[in-house]
Order: C-alpha cells, then structure tokens, then sequence
RNA sequence: CGCGGGAUGGAGCAGCUCGGUAGCUCGUUGGGCUCAUAACCCAAAGGUCGUAGGUUCAAAUCCUUCUCCCGCAA
C-alpha cells in the first residue's frame, strides 16, 4: 500500500495521532490544516498541532483560508485517498470527487448521533452512557455520509472530557487502519445514516461554557466534567470568573437559592442546585492557576466565604 | 506593542496605598492526649518576598527592566 497516496487533513490535538499513525503505514503526501493565527495574550503566532507533527515529519503542509475557493493546490497533488478528521472547514464537492478511494472522515461520536463540531464535550454534557468512533465516507453535508466503520467506547460517570478525548483519539487511529484496507480493496459496505436518529452535537459557544445551578445536581455535574479541562465551565463569584473542573455530588435540602454556598468541606464547596448540592472539588479564579478547593480554602476566610452565591453575571 | 490579574517557607493566601523585627490557614517533623484516629493539644524546622538594576540610613513595600503563570478578547 506504499504507494497509495494518502492526503490528511485535520487541525487538532485530536488529530494528531491519527496523523501519526497514518505516517507509520502509508504514504502521507501532504497535510492540510488550519491556517496559522494569532493567538493568545501577545498575539504570538501559533500553528496548529497536526501542522507541527507534518512539519517533524516533511510533510508538504498545506493552509488555505478558505478551501472552498482554494482547492487547486489540493487537487494538484493528485491524491488517491482522502482523510480527514476534526480539519475546521468544509470540504467543497470539487475535492470530495477527486480521490479514487474517496474522501473517509474520522468522527468521533456514534453516528448518526451527535453530528456536529464538539461530539465529545457534548456526549458527556448530555450525560450519555457510550459513545465511540465513526469512519465514514464524507459528503455535502456535515457528518452526514455513509458509515464504514462504526466502534462503542463506555463513558464512566468520573470520566471527563480530556480523558475521553485521549481515549477516543487512540480508538479513532485502530479503527481507521482496521478499515482503510478494506477500503482500499472494495470489500467494505457502505451503510447509510438514519435520519431519523439524527442528533446534534453542536461547537460550544461562550454562554454554553457558563454554568447554571438552578437546575439539577446531575446537570451541572455533567457540565462541568464535560467541559473539563477545556475550556472550562465558569461561574461568577464577586464578580469574578471562577472555573469549575471537578465536582462531586452532595446532598442537601435546605431552602437556599440555587448557587448559595451551602457547605465548607475540606476538600470542597457544597453549592446549592435545584435539587441538592454540587461539591466543588477543583476550581480555578481569574488571574490564579487551578487549584483543588482544599487550597484554595486553605488562603481564605471560610466564614466569609460560606452563603456567597454564585451568579450568572 | 489588544485589555486586565498574579509571582511571598512544601501548598493556598495576607502584608504593599502610608518603606522600619516575615504573618495566616494547611502540610511536614518531633512530642502529648486517646481503645483509636484523617480529630484534638504542645513544640520545631522551613522564606536572600520571581529576575536584574535604581531611589533610600533602611525596600516584600516606591521606580524601571526582564521572565513565567492566569482571566478576557481574538
């Protein structure tokens, strides 16, 4: 298979070792990433992590803006096989057509649930059970082309968004070299999506990343660990922004209003929800590095600290 | 040069406005209490206050440089 001519195009940590392992067995021709941006507190340029690892490896790196109307470059390296996995842009048809294994797309959610640009963090927000990896042939439509390859991965209750990301990026890789030879030699079948199971896990926006604990215990819960560690789900406490990495669930029936700081453990803040309480067990202050809350608690009036309420703004 | 916060024993913080003996909550170590303890009591060790310079009789504190960390915005 040394001489199939493999093009990938991806932008993410979660790419990454799919691209790494694409390396290890075929011929990776070029690379096709998000275009270098200005990022962070000074504006220094940064590239992506999928461009970094073609770059260790001499691979041709290729960053259009937008490659609707930049596909030239794409198609003149005469790719035999297309993958893609989390790249950030959609694909135009002109490079859908052109590979004459097809375009294959790296998903990772158990199709045709949770199409969309963050299927992980969402998963865990919506307190689902199992999600997994699609290999699927890609179309016009996001993560709407049929499946090749399909595999679960169990989500426990503890587990957060980092840690499923890290499993789900390993699996992704097995998977798509276990499919790709069956690509390559025919002998896989296409199955089409129901689109009556569609569902949607759509990108998170700022407001999604604010916690709301005037609702259930298990909602927030599953909020924070699914924004953890990035980017975070935030509240506001004296009008400053804290976020919220690890919680557990408490217990608590008192009248408070939601948000209220109800308990001071001694590893923990006991907030009130709708229906009990929330114990924040790692949190981080604007302008301060993440702690666990037993430190944080250590360089604070706990008295003072006790019925302050969390707000939304 | 986009805006802002921060750096003080091992951890988290106070002290800085108004320069003058290094403080708090923990942790660690030793001892005590207890049937016992992660609980309680007593004691001890541990910091050239991020870096480099400046002002001053005297700088954690005032001025300037640099480094690193964090929130926002992109």
């Amino acid at each position: 298979m040394d001489n199939i001519k493999v093009l990938f195009m991806g932008t993410p940590e979660f790419s990454v070792p799919i691209l790494e392992g694409l390396i290890k067995k075929y011929n990776v021709i070029g690379v096709v990433t998000q275009p270098d941006k200005e990022v962070g507190r000074h504006k220094e340029v940064m590239f992506s992590p999928v461009k970094k690892v073609a770059l260790e490896n001499n691979i041709k790196v290729l960053q259009p803006i937008k490659i609707k109307n930049e596909y030239n470059e794409v198609l003149n390296m005469r790719p035999d096989i297309i993958i893609t996995c989390a790249y950030g842009q959609i694909i135009p048809k002109e490079i859908l057509d052109f590979p004459k294994y097809g375009c294959i797309n790296v998903h990772a959610s158990l199709l045709p649930k949770l199409r969309g640009g963050a299927p992980i963090h969402r998963a865990i927000i919506n307190g689902d059970e199992k999600t997994g990896i699609t290999i699927m042939y890609m179309n016009e439509s996001m993560d709407a082309g049929d499946i090749l390859s399909q595999e679960e991965i169990n989500i426990s209750f503890e587990m957060n968004t980092g840690e499923l990301h890290d499993k789900l990026s390993v699996l992704g890789c097995k998977l798509l070299l276990e499919t790709l030879p069956k690509i390559i030699d025919g002998t896989i079948v296409p199955i089409k999506q129901d689109e009556k199971q569609v569902t949607f896990g759509k990108i998170i926006k700022r407001e999604d990343e604010l916690l709301d604990f005037d609702t259930t215990t298990l909602n927030v819960y599953n909020k924070i660990r699914g924004l953890s560690p990035n980017p975070g789900a935030y509240s506001l406490l004296d009008g400053k922004i804290v976020k919220i990495y690890k919680s557990r669930i408490g217990k608590n029936l008192s009248k408070a209003l939601s948000g209220t700081i109800v308990n001071i453990y001694k590893d923990g803040i006991g907030v009130k929800t709708i229906d009990g309480e929330i114990i924040i067990e790692e949190l981080k202050i604007e302008g301060k590095k993440k702690v666990k809350a037993s430190e944080y608690l250590n360089g604070i009036d706990k008295d003072n600290l006790l019925g302050r309420r969390f707000m939304k703004e």
